[in-house]
DNA sequence: ATCTCAATTAAACGTATGTTTACTATAAGA
DNA sequence: TCTTATAGTAAACATACGTTTAATTGAGAT
């Protein structure tokens, strides 16, 4: 039976070993022979614990995006808390949407292995992968989202919401699959910024971004 | 043999399915079987004219890309010219990166059928897809795009223009990306933006973040 | 009329994919 | 000890892929 408490069952193999190819190497172009060669385990296991590739698919992005979307719900709701009467400000409404990525970005390797590679990657994949496995779990905290960014900016129309937080979704998402790619690249910055200063730079940007007009 | 004034020739038949399908399905998504029923000609045409499915990926990239990145260079140094002596706005600089795009995206259809959407979705696509077929055509424009932010904004640090461009980057094309999937989504906008109206507030986005800190 | 050569085609090739099968190993329960 | 259920495995399966082959077409030149 499966050793939940050891972490090193096949299952975690898998996904930790998933994780990496699909940000490398795409969902379509990492292969099942790919992924169980790596993680070290048969070919045929994939299939007896995650049913399919597509099974497998869900289940990476289920267990980082599920307490992704938590922590950002819950720094959402904090800064609302915090407000009182009055709406966040954008800023603080920027930092719950950008924080809990940066960081779960940075303590998980940040320069090769993170999530957030994958994540940056999954804007564009195709789009029946993206509809059905990544949608489902921005759809609940979008709605939230944007409801606040209109709470703190009365004056914008409908559509301006809608366009400004495209805008941040590309900012962060590229910004984060940028920074896994700083050593691929020759022209970028020597090292990578700290988490902090990342954070800060990205609300900063994104916040004077949705004030403009 | 190929008749270039019809412009129905096999050749661009071929072009125009792929753009549209590696935008829907992906690089890898898009088989040849795909492209060639789409396209109505042989499977086979495509190794025939274009020698094998990495070189069709090239001439899809060319065909667009140098004359995109061709007009950016262009608007650029019409704005140095007219700033004279002094560097040109932040906003004159975000508008000779931002415009061509746009405009590319609206003249060839806008909901469904563009490169740029192609383009949205190239920032993530296989690695090695990219630095092969996009960052060659990039590479030239990025650093005299870079240049003139720094010009424009002095106090930046080395990083922070390489940062903001990359924020930049992300803007626009998962914006672009965003504007081409709009009919597939259920809480956008009813209809597209205009033209003008989208450049001009991808432009007020980009420079107020360049601007911020 | 014949030749020529680029363009096109149907069919096959070899390989890689995701999946399934049938079998073995292991460890706890009665 | 025998049973049972879960986990893991090697091998085969059917299908889809990009590519190649060999044959055919069709229009312009001689």
């Amino acid at each position: 039976m499966g050793d939940k408490c050891c972490k090193h069952t096949t299952k975690d193999k898998i996904l930790d070993a998933t994780e990496k190819l699909f940000a490398e190497k795409g969902l379509d172009g990492a292969s099942m022979r790919d992924i169980t060669e790596a993680a070290g385990v048969n070919l045929a296991s994939v299939n007896y614990h995650f049913g399919s590739k597509d099974g497998l698919m869900a289940a990476v992005f289920q267990r980082r995006l599920a307490p992704l979307m938590k922590a950002r719900l819950e720094l959402l709701e904090a800064a609302e808390a915090a407000a009182g009467d009055s709406p966040p400000s954008i800023e603080a409404v920027m930092e719950a949407f950008i924080r809990p990525a940066v960081e779960d970005a940075s303590t998980r390797g940040y320069k090769n292995e993170s999530f957030l590679r994958l994540m940056g990657r999954c804007l564009s994949e195709p789009i029946a992968y993206i509809d059905k496995h990544v949608h489902p779990h921005f759809e609940p905290f979008i709605e939230r989202f944007q409801a606040a960014i209109a709470r703190a900016e009365p004056d914008l129309t409908h559509d301006d919401v809608f366009w400004k937080t495209c805008f941040v979704f590309g900012v962060l998402h590229h910004g984060l699959h940028m920074l896994s790619r700083l050593n691929c690249i020759t022209f970028g910055p020597d090292e990578p910024p700290g988490v902090e200063e990342f954070v800060q730079q990205l609300i900063s940007f994104t916040s004077a971004g949705i004030k403009s007009r």
